[in-house]
DNA sequence: GAATGTAGGTGACAATGTCACCGACAAACC
DNA sequence: GGTTTGTCGGTGACATTGTCACCTACATTC
């Protein structure tokens, strides 16, 4: 085995030698299928996954029957602070799903402990993704609590093109990606067709006038 | 020097002595007198605190005004988190304030990452506290997006009340508690008392029927 | 007693969430 | 072909929550 993912690895990759060996030669890689649950409710791993390819979506279904998106892990992060939380703390109704086909790192809890023990900046990549996993969070409250729709969608639907002109997604999965409802969804939308920024068609969103959906959004 | 703070400390009391003794030489106690700003915007700490007494109310202003607490460091657990992550991301708009007159064990950040490294227990202490921080703020988020005004309020009630009949407490800063506008709270309040559950008096609130609220709240 | 600041109340209105429907479209099936 | 079924999106009525502008009451200070 070459050293493998772990130097193409981004956050990896100025690991200490030794440390990068041991996690090579301890880890396995695994390809998931779209939409396969990682971990959630009744699935949680013994094991931490550093994410090579594709998307995990991680969400959280309320006993109302609502949903949201709270984050997702993009290749070259890893789930381990979900998975460790909701190790941590079973009872929780939050869930991992692989967004697009996933290619990931498979390493046990114990290699991934011993790393943390001996390699500094093996260390710091975790404490660094923790942080900013938090830092998602408190700005996720903030969002959630105090900015309107209207910009939020907007601030989404930008994300969602990536400097695409056109989004394929449901009135429903924007509503999930908010946390609103879907009649709140189409009305915005409907809004905005009307101010001639975007243009609707069944399951998909073309944006027009992305300067001014900008301008909402900031 | 005694083996002091540490073994009074309940994460930290099945530590192994050797860190544990670590932990006492370079620590250092602090008195923080109530309403300080113990970290915030343009005050991160280069240091640990671990609680010893007294709480840390953690909130968050938004750009729009308009303020929410996040959560609460008590006794016994540890400003790390926090800290850690508004070291990593600068410009963040979160503080944390003493509530009441704090003590706590300032701890350098070489000797909590020489212990993060060396002591297996205390490792688990500190993922066991993110941990936490992270399914609470899962809640949060949740509560926030999904939960009625009603239901939190009453659920904040019996939770600031602490068993006790009496809250001492404004509705400006309840308000702040859940995150929304003052004058939605008057109006909850008002409703709560119209229904014979709470006495109102300027500055406190007196929970009449604790079992009528705690059926809303759940 | 007057001035000041804080606590809380109120009504009108805007934004958002909820509910109960509806029709349009597309794939699957007979 | 026609029918059925499920998804997608639209709509109006209404409840809840947020915003704004203003008010009164109380306590402190001067």
């Amino acid at each position: 085995m070459t050293v493998s993912w772990v130097e193409r690895f981004p956050g990896l990759s100025r690991l200490e030698v030794a440390a990068q060996q041991r996690l090579a030669e301890h880890s396995e890689i695994v390809s998931i299928p779209e939409n396969t649950v990682v971990f959630g409710p009744g699935k949680s791993p013994e094991n931490m996954l550093f994410l090579l390819d594709g998307t995990v979506r991680v969400q959280q279904v309320s006993d109302t029957g609502r949903e949201i998106v709270l984050y997702r892990i993009h290749a070259g992060e890893s789930c381990v602070l979900t998975t460790a939380c909701l190790l941590a703390f079973e009872d929780y109704a939050a869930e991992g799903v692989a967004e697009t086909p996933v290619e990931a790192a498979v390493v046990p809890r114990a290699v991934f402990d011993d790393l943390v023990a001996r390699s500094p900046s093996f260390r710091s990549f975790v404490f660094a993704a923790f942080s900013k996993r938090i830092t998602d969070l408190f700005r996720m409250v903030d969002e959630v609590a105090f900015q309107r729709v209207d910009v939020r969608l907007a601030h989404k639907l930008l994300e969602l093109a990536e400097g695409q002109t056109s989004i394929s997604t449901t009135h429903q999965k924007l509503s999930v990606e908010l946390g609103t409802a879907r009649e709140v969804i189409s009305r915005q939308l409907q809004e905005f067709q009307r101010r001639g920024w975007i243009e609707q068609a069944r399951g998909t969103v073309t944006l027009l006038d992305t300067d001014a959906l900008a301008k909402l959004a900031a």
